[in-house]
DNA sequence: ATGAAAGCGCTAACAG
DNA sequence: CTGTTAGCGCTTTCAT
């Protein structure tokens, strides 16, 4: 590879000309310009930006920490954060911690010995996490989850407003009888879709049956084994579940309907993400859509501002609203009225 | 930040002993050891991984060229990526080009300047494209598609057989009249699944009818407006669509239901690729499974063969099986025979 | 066994 | 306007 001593040789200019014409960072006269970058296209010659970063101490580079790509709520995100990196000239790392916690503590130290300029988490839900990250010094945002009572950088979702805006259109639909099937509490966006069931549950007057309350996690399987489970114990069914995620949505009516359980005839289900498949699913899915690429993209903006430290030092929290999505895993069931309430 | 100046000076040692113990790269006494790592501690050093690479002319890190994050054909192929790049201890950059060719051509330079080790390229089908990867001296693997005569490192599947298994797997139930949705044929694995279909189609002894293929891309509107150019133009319908890609299948079928044309009964279709929702899509997908995750593993696998150079110079093709996944969008039609044969 | 010093490729004073 | 030079933080001979 040729380095600016080559150009500067070949164009018989100092290594600071080269440099200057290269950044624009001086004038430099048309002729020694013109032979500089006569010696540039000679060589096919790129700077060295690892010796860039070096002298600038800055690598022009952001990196994602993300639990499971192959989650599809995570590649919409993916591709926000990617496209404003790309449009900022800044390059972007992908780790994917695939649910290993151990793997994470090891991103977060090559990235500070990469010296990544920010990192975008999207996976922080415990404060112990994010001591782990404070600890790196790096500059960093919060995506999506976030530590109970954290309240600096941070960009997600009203995760509470999710569940809510269910349970008010199901109760619309004249559902009374909901079970809930959530997602880990350990992870705050869980904790919150949750808080919100119930929030929602008492602002429609109606009571959550703990004994349809089921626990699991965000993936299809959880979903399915839930409602196995409740089909084989619960003593009276739903008229709806709600379902943390898209996928948990998905995995319960896979259940369903291999026992003969028709949706949403018998029991209808809710989902909560709006997953790029729900649409075009075995019953297309009613859900609520999350901004899952502006999250991304703003994310890395704020990235940026807290990089340039030009932004006032007053942490950002941006919360998008979630929208309801209505398709046909839920429908009106006004006839039924007081038919199974209590 | 801490570095290697500011441990030597609490340790008391030179510069040249704390590289020596934290690289393990020489005998240090165990009393200097101590003091080394007592000072590592102590100011919680890490070593700057820039000023290594500058020196080593080496960054540790691959970079990924993806056409597409949100096509569901590619998170799994990413994992696969990320999983040996970090087992390698290699970070890894993900660039996602979005269908812009400009972008593409940036993210090289971009390769360069930033040292990048190497490269997998997921999206080079032509030789302009594959010109520019050379140009760039870096080292690379193909992944998925290829230009037609390239010999080199690539990874990939036999798409000729995954679209003949297809027309073996329909003849086999019983149908003839087979349309064909095509992909963009600029891309390799579209013109290797669409010679694969015509080579099948020989081979079972069928004829292709010209008025039953049509051409498009990979995209699920491609296959929906496909379908309803079909409906509406060809004179005779098929028994079977056999579609080059899973989210044209799921296009096709969406038109086809809002035609009011019940799949499989009317008009069956075959996806190609096993995308992770085929199996719970409106109507179960019969498809050809790709090994998506394997492809990104030996992608980087190979890469780092080639980095390391210690591999024979040969270079390395490997072409993964695919194979058939019966469900449940075509089914069994003996009972038609010669029904709809000329 | 340990340290001094050169240099990776670049930027940015500072001189002239 | 252009060139000289001193580092950025690290690795690696080469002495001692």
């Amino acid at each position: 590879m040729a380095t600016m001593k080559d150009i500067s040789r070949i164009a018989d200019v100092s290594i600071a000309t080269v440099s200057a014409v290269i950044n624009h960072s001086a004038f430099v006269s048309p002729e020694l310009t013109e032979r500089v970058n006569n010696a540039i296209r000679e060589l096919n010659y790129r700077p060295n930006a690892v010796a860039r970063s070096l002298k600038m101490k800055s690598t022009k580079t952001v990196a994602a920490i993300v639990t499971d790509i192959e989650n599809p709520y995570y590649p919409a995100m993916v591709k926000g954060m990617d496209d404003v990196a790309f449009a900022n000239g800044f390059s972007f790392m992908l780790c994917n911690i695939a649910n290993d916690s151990e793997r994470f503590r090891k991103y977060l130290e090559v990235m500070v010995e990469k010296q990544a300029d920010g990192l975008v988490l999207a996976n922080v839900s415990r404060d112990e996490e994010l001591a782990l990250v404070e600890r790196t010094g790096l500059k960093y945002v919060l995506l999506n989850r976030k530590p109970p009572a954290y309240d600096k950088n941070y960009v997600g979702i009203n995760n509470t407003l999710t569940t809510e805006l269910s349970v008010k259109h199901l109760a619309s639909l004249g559902y009374r009888s909901i079970a809930y099937f959530a997602g880990n509490l350990q992870i705050s966006t869980a904790r919150e879709r949750w808080e919100g069931f119930q929030s929602g549950m008492h602002q429609q007057g109606l009571k959550v049956d703990e004994a349809l309350v089921f626990h699991g996690n965000y993936t299809s399987q959880s979903g399915y084994e839930n409602t196995k489970k409740m089909l084989a114990e619960a003593r009276r069914m739903p008229e709806v579940i709600c379902a943390a995620s898209d996928l948990v949505a998905f995995g319960a009516i896979k259940a369903l309907r291999e026992s003969g359980i028709r949706v949403p005839e018998d029991i209808a289900v809710m989902g909560n993400d709006n997953n790029p498949f729900s649409e075009n699913f075995i019953v297309p899915l009613t859900t609520v859509d999350h901004p899952k690429y502006e999250m991304g993209k703003l994310a890395v903006e704020l990235l940026f501002k807290e990089i340039e430290g030009t932004e006032q030092k007053l942490a950002r929290q941006i919360v998008l609203p979630p929208s309801l999505v209505v398709r046909e895993s839920c429908r009106w069931r006004g006839e039924l009225y007081g038919l199974n309430s209590s």
